[in-house]
RNA sequence: GGCGCUAUCGUCUAGGGGUUAGGACGUGAGAUUCUCAAUCUUAAAACCCGGGUUCGAUUCCCGGUAGCGCUACCA
């Protein structure tokens, strides 16, 4: 018999038990990260527990996604179990619920009961009749063959009072009456997810259970299940539901892709940052702290921050991610070292076609870290340092504010000349450039304009100093002469 | 229908019997800068409604309303 308050100081167990019936969505990665952080902070043990035991709806594709789902987080697990291996476990659970008379046979068909007879009045409690068939009866239909669910029998009349305090949601009570005799075993002899989940959580000897708040009022079933078996329960704790802005639950059918983690993956979010973004939906560290490192998500998590109201997902359908996971990305990428940050940058530049090397790229990123909020907005941010030839711009871009063309002209002349006789490096071209715009009476924007240009392409760029470095000379010049081409068809075509 | 949970700026949240109700994202304005970003300053923006308790409620209690969840031989 385990000791209370030494069970209390153990190391807790807790585990994240996804059904594999799609991808992984975005409200189960929160729960994963949840009780990831509460075994972590707590120096306990983190199970991952997939609950197949649904197989009409299981698929392999899902069970894949999932994992790859996990691995993309950086989060690790201790312990890795499949439900439906535990088939037997579950089915000599049951057969012990059952001998202590727990439990009953139901040989109503399948279906029978399921129009709405929660919609009329008052709910459903029970199949008349099976519940008080005579063992013997029981026993004689069961052997002649005819499918049975097994029923969990629940207290009647007794004025039981289901009991049990949230670590969120507090003190929960509810009278045994009220609660329907759910089935334990379907009657193709599969366990349901309620037996299989506390069986087990019972045998991995979970001491925590950590999930969404639609599994508030099922917690009583299974406190009956556990008492069934004769188990001590574990300790709850029901998280708040992320929910779309319409106020609906987050649905793989309804709100699609958005609420896929791969998504946000291939939209380039850090893990780092996604983590960061889920854990603020419905927790806060309460000291005005948002962006964080893992560490210190870790350092600061504790159940009595979590909060009891829905949090809705702020995305659109103009932009699927809710501006402030979009802010934190950037925040994060922002606070990577460049090494990493390029390494992170790579398969996004590989994806758009480009093959540069690791040391272009992390010459690169320094330019465009304060640029991106998406590891993929690299792709457009920096292309011009990849290829080979400018795409096409228009060549008025090249011409400043209140100048024309003659004067763009003159201006890349001087560049030109200037260009060919300079360091290339920040401090020099800065120099010579500046003292180059003095000497054609420009202003440093003015000037810069269709330099910039020409040699990005576009108007809005990285610096233009260390861009050129990066550059080189060789490409400056010759991007130069193409836009004074480009700027002599312009005039010849007016 | 029954049972349950929840309710602070547009969103995420802090707070709590007496506060200028705090922070963040986003939005507006300004500053800075070679453009764009980043950064800094700044503005607008909230206690669901009605009763009670109280000297005083946004905070506590009750009711209403709304949203959500459960009410399956789904998980």
């Amino acid at each position: 018999m385990p000791d209370p308050n030494s069970s209390r100081a153990a190391a807790p167990r807790v585990r994240f038990a996804p059904s594999p019936t799609g991808f992984l969505h975005v409200g189960s990665a929160r729960t994963f990260i949840f009780n990831w952080l509460y075994a972590r902070h707590n120096h306990g043990t983190m199970v991952l527990r997939l609950d197949d035991t649904d197989v009409e709806r299981n698929t392999d594709a899902s069970v894949q996604s999932i994992f790859e789902g996990l691995r993309w987080l950086g989060l690790d697990w201790d312990e890795e179990y499949k439900q439906s291996e535990r088939l037997d476990l579950h089915r000599r659970s049951a057969e012990a619920v059952f001998a202590k008379g727990l439990a009953y046979r139901d040989f109503t068909p399948a279906h029978a009961t399921d129009d709405d007879h929660s919609s009329s009045q008052g709910a459903w409690l029970c199949n008349p009749g099976m519940r008080d068939l005579s063992r013997e009866e029981s026993d004689r239909r069961a052997a002649a063959g005819e499918p049975f669910a097994l029923r969990y029998r629940v207290p009647r009349g007794e004025h039981s009072v289901l009991r049990f305090t949230d670590a969120v949601y507090g003190q929960q009570t509810k009278p045994a009456d009220e609660v329907e005799d759910f089935a334990l075993l379907r009657s193709d002899g599969m366990p349901t997810y309620h037996l299989a989940s506390c069986v087990d959580d019972a045998d991995l000897r979970i001491s925590h259970i950590i999930r969404g708040q639609d599994h508030l009022t099922n917690t009583f079933k299974h406190l009956l299940i556990f008492e069934g078996l004769g188990a001590a329960p574990p300790q709850f704790a029901h998280l708040p539901l992320l929910v779309a802005p319409d106020g609906a639950k987050l649905s793989k059918r309804k709100h699609g892709p958005v609420v896929s983690v791969t998504t946000y993956r291939d939209a380039g979010f850090l893990p780092q940052a996604f983590i960061n973004f889920l854990c603020l939906l419905g927790w806060s560290p309460k000291n005005d702290r948002e962006f964080m490192p893992l560490d210190e998500i870790r350092e600061l998590f504790t159940l009595e921050g979590v909060n009891r109201a829905n949090a809705v997902v702020n995305f659109t359908d103009a932009d699927p991610f809710d501006p402030k996971a979009v802010w934190l990305n950037a925040e994060h990428i922002r606070a990577l070292p460049v090494e990493e940050l390029s390494r992170d940058l790579e398969p996004f530049f590989t994806a758009a076609g480009f093959t540069p090397k690791p040391e272009k790229i992390e010459a690169v990123a320094p330019l465009i870290r304060e640029r991106i909020k998406l590891l993929r907005d690299a792709v457009a941010a920096a292309d011009f340092f990849f290829l080979d030839q400018l795409p096409a711009y228009d060549p008025a871009e090249l011409i400043p504010k209140n100048g024309d063309a003659s004067l763009a002209h003159r201006v890349l002349e001087t560049a030109l000349e200037v260009l060919a006789g300079t360091n290339f490096d920040h401090d020099s071209l800065d120099q010579a450039l500046r003292s180059a715009a003095t000497q054609l009476g420009l202003k440093a924007g003015q000037a810069f304009q269709p330099i910039r240009v020409a040699v990005c392409g576009r108007k809005n760029a990285p610096p233009l100093f260390e861009t050129m470095v990066v550059l080189g000379r060789d490409v400056c010049l010759d991007r130069i002469r193409q836009a004074e081409a480009k700027l002599a068809a312009l005039g010849a075509n007016a």
